[in-house]
DNA sequence: AGAAGTAACTGGTATATACCAGTTACGGAG
DNA sequence: CTCCGTAACTGGTATATACCAGTTACTTCT
């Protein structure tokens, strides 16, 4: 009874003036603010929901909905039962320019590790086999692994190889820079690449191996790496954390094939 | 009494089929299910929350959630006190490729609307002038316009040219391709572009202008636009929804520059 | 027929509560 | 000193409830 009654005075405070933003938004604006000035530096722990909502004297729910509301902006995550985090600054990756990655991470001074989560020898399905431009059922590497920097999850990449074309391709250590495996030990060097962005949400395995929330969105990146001749050899699909990662790009009039003059094909 | 021990019943019952996903979860699956096979077109309405709630025997709340998640992921898009609707398919852009989007979407057939939100004369602030290599507060005109298709949001843009190069911009009807503008009575004609994709969370303005859920995500998209000499003349920022858009792009071993024999700047 | 009013919607905000399942820190037993 | 168990955390799921503020559709009055 005495809840009940305490509970409508704040409802009617709350109503009387209503040209304010939410309670729980001016929490999470508050910790935005923190988290922009630098009072909570990267990877700085967050209070907890119950500790939030005793400090700004709200239920534990609301609280919740400020904290999730950071986490779904990207600059927070959680690790289930552990607590939340403000997430790292963001890495560059210029799509335009083929380089390796991984070669261009350790320029940089990022300190990126590589978890290989799987490797098999598979049958192109139709989709694969159309993008490799191969028959359907014809045999690929896939592999696929997981990026981190410092330990933090940054991106997932499946990639799938022709296997006529790289015999024995698994074998290798695929902790490296498979650009430069598919180089020097194949004889098949990066020339040209079809890339498409989108955001979209994480499936199963991504939001476990990033650590993400559920029904959380990221960013996908697929490539179809071709060589001099333009054929394709290699096809990799990318899921990023959304926070993660910006792509720079170059553009051109008429496109880079017909400013080039036709040297690709298509 | 009666509520409390049906609850608790209720609450055993999921506790000893550990295995399963959560309720609110399935109920993410059946609708994503229902919008993949196309039970539920594009632009349908959704149940209610209190609906759902009914339809699945669970709490409005719980109904929420499950609907929040959907929305969260792309797949469906709320009017604030209407409803909720299911989200149409993405438009792609080709990044690498310095066309008029809005030529290019009527080719497409895209029914595509332009609506003017702002547009005025200012002075740069030191980063734009960076960016379109100006003094700090050189004149440019700003203006910002929203692209629905058929009447649909999909991003906003806010473009920045140079003030000196084309007197009198604003006094041109807007709801047009701005490159085509440009390069018939300005003799600028965009030749290069230095692009950044990101995923970001939307500002209020944003979020009012495509009608995003609060502390949504989308993907911002920055360019510089430079003419034959490679000099910046236009600077534009678009914020799309995330689920609206892809963006596809060329990358070229040496990157774009290199590959031309070093035609542009930089 | 048209305008005005209202009742039945819709989602948005907020609270209070309960229990589950992993994680972490601390203290005692060996 | 290490090992192990427990207690005190953490977030995750779920319910029930209340009220607010726009939208929509129907009904009634002019």
């Amino acid at each position: 009874m005495d809840n009940l009654s305490q509970n409508h005075d704040r409802l009617e405070e709350v109503a009387s003036s209503s040209d304010v933003s939410p309670r729980f938004q001016q929490i999470v604006d508050e910790f935005r603010q923190q988290i922009a000035d630098g009072t909570l530096a990267e990877h700085a722990s967050l209070p907890s929901e119950r500790r939030v909502a005793e400090l700004y004297q709200i239920s534990r729910m609301t609280a919740r909905r400020a904290l999730d509301a950071l986490e779904t902006e990207g600059l927070v995550y959680s690790e289930d039962r552990r607590g939340r985090f403000v997430s790292p600054g963001r890495v560059s990756y210029d799509v335009s320019n083929m380089v390796s990655f991984v070669a261009d991470a350790d320029t940089r001074g990022v300190n990126l590790d590589i978890e290989v989560v799987r490797a098999q020898r598979e049958d192109a399905d139709a989709s694969l086999a159309a993008h490799l431009e191969l028959d359907t059922g014809a045999p690929v590497f896939a592999y696929t692994r997981v990026f981190r920097d410092s330990g933090h999850p940054v991106f997932i990449e499946t990639e799938y190889v022709n296997a006529h074309r790289c015999p024995g391709f698994l074998e290798h250590d695929l902790r490296q820079s498979t650009t430069r495996l598919l180089e020097n030990r194949y004889d098949l060097s990066a020339r040209k690449g079809d890339i498409v962005i989108r955001m979209r949400a994480a499936d199963a395995e991504e939001t476990q191996l990033l650590r993400l929330a559920k029904n959380h969105s990221g960013i996908e990146l697929k490539q179809i790496i071709r060589d001099k001749a333009g054929r394709a050899f290699c096809f990799g699909r990318q899921f990023w954390r959304g926070e993660s990662a910006e792509f720079s790009a170059r553009a051109l009039v008429g496109g880079v094939d017909e400013a080039l003059g036709g040297v690709g094909d298509e």
